[in-house]
DNA sequence: ATGGCCATCGCGGATGGA
């Protein structure tokens, strides 16, 4: 199965390029951020016409995120359980059959703005709700995908200007040590499973040239279950669309996780 | 370079993003 997630930045201006995409790249789940419409402006009927069903959990003008699929998925949950949130952050899902089915959570990380702000803070504070939340999920859901924009970089080989960029906004080692938090839960970052091209980025700012002269940044991330990470076959950033006119400044990322086989045991 | 671009709301320019 391959799941695939994307922050399109307007769902509203996106949705030719999404539907494009999906009809170039038909995963079996793509969760998407910041949709930044409500609800009642979702445009679940194009979407179904291209073959996914979908559930959003949006806001007016900001975040939003949403979990489409090709078949069903069942207990959707919205945003963290045990979180206090006004923000449509997170959107989670079972898909799949039986030995199959994959726990899929899809979240919109928030930015932070700038170290030492109370949005950076509020940063801090959902990043430890996440991280908690989580640590019972992965009991619950051994096989689970944790995927989306994280607003975090790893380390300098997601960041174009390491230098310059040194504890700036998702560059610090706050952000950085929840992040490797997540990781310690037992999730695996599925990019890095693989060699990947020099300079690789999933966001490249809109000023600047950002994309032409690759100025960039990794922050859209697939975490995978210990259960999960044998089974992952590979996992690719597609800076397709960022070449389209009028593109989302972020790339979608596509894992591909293979089915269980039943036929060998191992050890 | 104390910025550049884009989307939203709403009709000018502030706010948020990253």
């Amino acid at each position: 199965m391959k799941f695939a997630t994307w922050n399109v930045n307007s769902l509203s201006v996106r949705l030719p390029q999404v539907l494009d995409w999906l009809a170039a790249n038909p995963v079996d789940v793509l969760v998407l951020q910041e949709l930044k419409l409500s609800d009642d402006k979702f445009p679940a009927e194009a979407l179904a016409q291209a073959g996914y069903l979908s559930h959003s959990f949006g806001q007016k003008t900001y975040n939003g995120v949403a979990l489409l699929s090709r078949t069903a998925a069942t207990d959707i949950v919205k945003n963290i359980p045990g979180f206090d949130d006004e923000m449509a952050r997170v959107i989670s899902g079972t898909v799949g059959e039986g030995d199959n089915s994959v726990r899929v959570v899809g979240a919109y990380f928030p930015n932070g703005q700038e170290p030492g702000s109370d949005k950076f803070e509020y940063k801090m504070e959902w990043l430890k709700g996440l991280r908690s939340w989580i640590k019972d999920e992965l009991v619950a859901h051994p096989r689970l995908l944790l995927m989306g924009d994280y607003n975090i970089t790893f380390d300098d080989l997601d960041v174009w200007d390491p230098e310059g960029m040194r504890d700036q906004i998702h560059c610090t080692d706050e952000e950085r040590y929840h992040l490797n938090a997540l990781i310690a839960l037992g999730l695996s970052d599925s990019y890095r499973l693989f060699a990947q091209p020099p300079k690789s980025y999933s966001w490249w700012d809109y000023r600047d040239a950002g994309f032409r002269r690759n100025r960039g940044m990794r922050i859209d991330h697939i975490l995978v279950s210990n259960a999960l990470k044998p089974l992952v076959k590979s996992c690719v950033i597609d800076k397709t669309p960022r070449k389209n006119e009028r593109p989302s400044d972020h790339a979608p990322v596509v894992v591909e996780i293979a089915n269980q086989t039943h036929s060998s045991p191992s050890s």
